[in-house]
RNA sequence: GGCGGUAUAGCCAAGUGGUAAGGCAGAGGUCUGCAAAACCUUCAUCACCGGUUCAAAUCCGGUUACCGCCUCCA
């Protein structure tokens, strides 16, 4: 039974799927303008190692993830590069997945764009005019606030604190709107900008408007899961709620989930802070499998601090767990068929993936879960230096430690790699030379590898060999 | 000001009433020709004050500090 934090609730809560076996989920996606930096990656792969987890426990996940690429930043960004808003949507995009791909993100099975949009966007406001909940005025729609009885419900706010706060900030725009607190569906085209044929002029949506018109296309009028990062909860999850169920009546998202900011030196990491680290500039100088790791260090709801030495402790880690599983395939070879213990040792590596999945289901605790993979990798550890080890009971091993690393999107398994043939030769020799006992040989030949790239490591079993990180 | 979150060893981080998981770093040891890797041992009374209880990091009251949202932001 797995459980989630809802922010509707504020309270764990047994998850239920409308639909037996399935997960409708819906993740706000970037606005394109920019790269990514690594709070925006910490999100998308936190929603994507609860994809995975829904996955492996057996569910169907329809996962939509939505670009925005209409919005004031872009059109702003295009006026600066010289470029249209769609050419620089396009690029960003592009980026995005490059990005995202190298944290091994999986591809959501649908990810609508807002461009692609508009005539759903325009139909969807309509049925909110019908219905009295959207006016238009002066070539913007408004969404009537206050008429939405249950508005607040999730940020827990009360409209008249809203009112007072809202009241010294808004400026000219307010005089299109029947209330302060109505927010835009629409916007009226302002001289150069993009813009789109609407029965209310030429014009273009307004920011929340777009994720109640792509979930609900793509998902239904009610989804299992609505996720974002917590900066979303309001106003923009707020007014995707209003907006929908005004429209459906009917509840628009039974679970809201949303993850917690990676920070710098304990400060929300930030585009308008400026505080902000690329993940493209970051991957180019860190193995991005050390990367995600480190994301999933931390539970999905809790900040996470950025820092060089919390990258360099992930990969220490990450290298620890690799190193087990290298370890355990390089025993393989001289495993015996068969061992008298060999039963109780395959009990003992199930009980590791329940404790996994004891773990995973309560919130997603990713923290814990890897603490299963280091007992699981002391298990190892201790198993590959006994005299007779079980083939059985060493591909078990590595299979769950692969099974359960893949959740996080870390895959272990090297391919076949074969050294050439003069590598191969100093290899021999040195052995040769250790048998000589002609020590200066062979650590000459250990050095002169290493160079190369390639560590040995003298074992019990013979030599063993291995690649170095590559990333330095 | 309103709402929400967090405070556990040098660092990261578990633990929601029964006497402090795990990882990194450090110290010592085993193995090894040396190394590497690994294994073993060792390293905290849980922000502060008060209360409830046989028993609290865990419950209640209060205090302090930090962070987030309330405006575009994952």
């Amino acid at each position: 039974m797995i459980q989630l934090y809802n922010t509707l609730t504020r309270q764990k809560e047994k998850f239920t799927p409308l639909e037996e076996g399935k997960v409708k989920m819906y993740v706000c996606g970037p606005t394109v303008y920019n790269y990514i930096h690594i709070g925006n990656a910490r999100s998308t792969v936190a929603f994507d190692t609860i994809r995975r987890y829904f996955t492996y426990r057996g569910y169907d996940v329809d996962y939509v993830s939505n670009f925005t690429d209409v919005d004031d930043k872009i059109i702003r960004a295009a006026a600066e590069l010289g470029k249209t808003a769609p050419e620089v949507a396009e690029t960003f995009i592009d980026a995005f997945f490059d990005d995202t791909e190298a944290l091994e993100v999986q591809k959501p099975n649908h990810t609508p764009r807002v461009m692609e949009s508009i005539p759903d966007i325009i139909t969807f406001i309509e049925a909110l005019i019908d219905n009295d909940f959207a006016y238009s005025s002066d070539g913007d729609v408004y969404y009537r606030t206050r008429k939405f009885e249950k508005y607040g419900q999730l940020s827990r706010i009360s409209l008249d604190e809203l009112e007072s706060g809202a009241s010294n900030r808004l400026g000219d725009e307010t005089s299109k709107k029947e209330d302060p607190l109505d927010f835009a569906l629409w916007k009226a085209a302002k001289e150069g900008e993009i813009s789109w044929e609407s029965p209310w002029g030429q014009g273009r949506p307004g920011w929340h408007i777009e994720c109640s018109v792509m979930a609900t296309k793509y998902l239904g009028d009610t989804i299992d899961i609505h996720a974002g990062g917590q900066d979303l909860t309001f106003p923009h999850h707020e007014n995707e709620i209003a907006q929908t169920e005004a429209k459906t009546h009917k509840t628009f998202a039974n679970y809201w989930i949303h993850n917690g900011f990676v920070t710098m030196d304990d400060e929300k990491m930030s585009k308008s802070l400026g505080n902000f680290v690329l993940l493209k500039d970051l991957r180019a100088q860190h193995d991005p499998k050390a990367l995600r790791f480190f994301m999933s260090t931390a539970h999905y709801r809790r900040p996470i601090n950025y820092s060089l030495d919390a990258i360099e402790e992930a990969k220490t880690n990450l290298n620890r767990i690799q190193t087990a599983y290298f370890n355990a395939s390089h025993r393989l070879d001289q495993a015996a068929e068969q061992t008298d213990d060999e039963q109780s040792l395959m009990d003992q590596i199930d009980q590791f993936r329940n404790q996994f999945i004891k773990q995973m289901d309560d919130d997603f605790q990713t923290q814990n879960g890897i603490t299963v993979v280091y007992d699981l990798v002391r298990f190892i550890n201790r198993y590959v230096e006994e005299e007779d080890v079980s083939g059985q009971v060493l591909e078990a091993s590595l299979n769950i430690l692969e099974e359960l690393m893949s959740i996080f999107g870390i895959s272990l398994s090297v391919e076949e790699d074969l050294l050439d043939s003069d590598i191969e030769a100093l290899i021999e020799e040195r052995e040769q030379a250790r048998k000589d006992r002609n020590f200066h040989r062979a650590d000459e030949i250990r050095d002169q590898l290493k160079d190369q790239n390639i560590i040995l490591e003298d074992t019990a079993q013979g030599v063993r060999w291995k690649r170095g990180s590559g990333h330095e």
